[in-house]
DNA sequence: GAATCGTGGGG
DNA sequence: TCCCCAAGATT
């Protein structure tokens, strides 16, 4: 145990949030609609539609026994429909190799349809107290700061960066787990991407990063995303519009959601694709 | 490894 | 206002 491990996890016990697939009665699948949804989704816009999801299909059985459709529309405004359409397949997968219980094994978990590393060790760690290294934007800006003593990680994680999360990682799965949750919730809390709050940091005594002074940032540029005139934004404008109008929608109209007709065009093929869009007549639209 | 894929809130 | 970015996965 390292000396960062006590001040994180007391740290924890008394600031943790209460959140919805923290509770002792939160099934795995309710962590597992969470961690569908909080992919690159803020805390805050997560929590009202997993209530709803949560009532509305209880069990990946009841997801699966829908439309996709169906989970494409609760995903609302959630943004990358594709999660919406990749939850209700691992739904079905979980039902024909599981029995339609959400597996424990980190193996299983990988192999479903939009689980990754970060999710399937999430998972195994969250919803069963299982012993997994949980990589995520928030714990790896803790331990760039904390130990390595940059502003912020690498692009993508490096050898360096899952050793040091392994060594940390205790020994005991039901700390280890506990373990993880806490330094992810510091990140989302105190060690935040902006304007971090090294004042109330439980570990400020020792954070490499504070001890040199905060130096800025001198990595390569990190690229922000662009969006105006993209085709994330005609696809999201199209999606929009076949969600919120029930039943298909003829073709003209969606020229008013996006003028260009090449851009439009090619939108519309790559949403038919991705399976988020089926063609419902001759010149009509909707979700599947 | 880089590009792609939505959306909305806060600094 | 504008820019950054939020519990990633897939190709």
């Amino acid at each position: 145990m390292s000396t960062l491990h006590a001040p994180i996890l007391d740290w924890y016990a008394a600031h943790q949030r209460d959140l919805p697939w923290r509770r002792p009665e939160a099934s795995p699948w309710s962590v597992m609609v969470s961690e569908f949804m909080l992919q690159q989704t803020p805390v805050s816009r997560v929590l009202g539609p997993h209530e709803a999801w949560l009532t509305r299909w209880p069990t990946p059985g009841a997801l699966a026994a829908e439309p996709t459709g169906e989970a494409v529309r609760a995903w609302g405004r959630l943004g990358y429909p594709r999660r919406a359409l990749r939850l209700h397949a691992a739904a079905t997968a979980i039902v024909e190799r599981h029995g339609g219980e959400v597996p424990a094994a980190y193996d299983d978990l990988v192999a479903l349809p939009g689980v990754g590393d970060y999710t399937a060790s999430a998972i195994a760690s969250f919803a069963f107290g299982r012993r997994h290294v949980v990589l995520d934007t928030n714990v790896r800006r803790v331990f760039a700061r904390a130990v390595s003593g940059v502003e912020f990680p690498t692009t993508a994680p490096t050898r360096a960066e899952r050793d040091l999360a392994t060594t940390l990682l205790p020994e005991e799965p039901a700390v280890a787990a506990e373990w993880a949750v806490a330094v992810m919730e510091l990140g989302a809390l105190v060690c935040t991407a902006r304007s971090p709050q090294c004042g109330d940091c439980p570990v400020r005594e020792q954070c490499t990063w504070l001890r040199a002074g905060q130096p800025a940032y001198d990595g390569p540029p990190r690229r922000g995303q662009a969006w105006d005139g993209t085709d994330r934004q005609c696809r999201g404008r199209l999606m929009a519009l076949l969600r919120d109008d029930h039943g298909a929608v003829h073709a003209s109209r969606l020229v008013s959601a996006w003028p260009d007709a090449g851009q439009r065009e090619r939108c519309l093929t790559s949403l038919l694709a991705d399976g988020l869009v089926v063609q419902a007549g001759d010149e009509t639209y909707a979700l599947p």
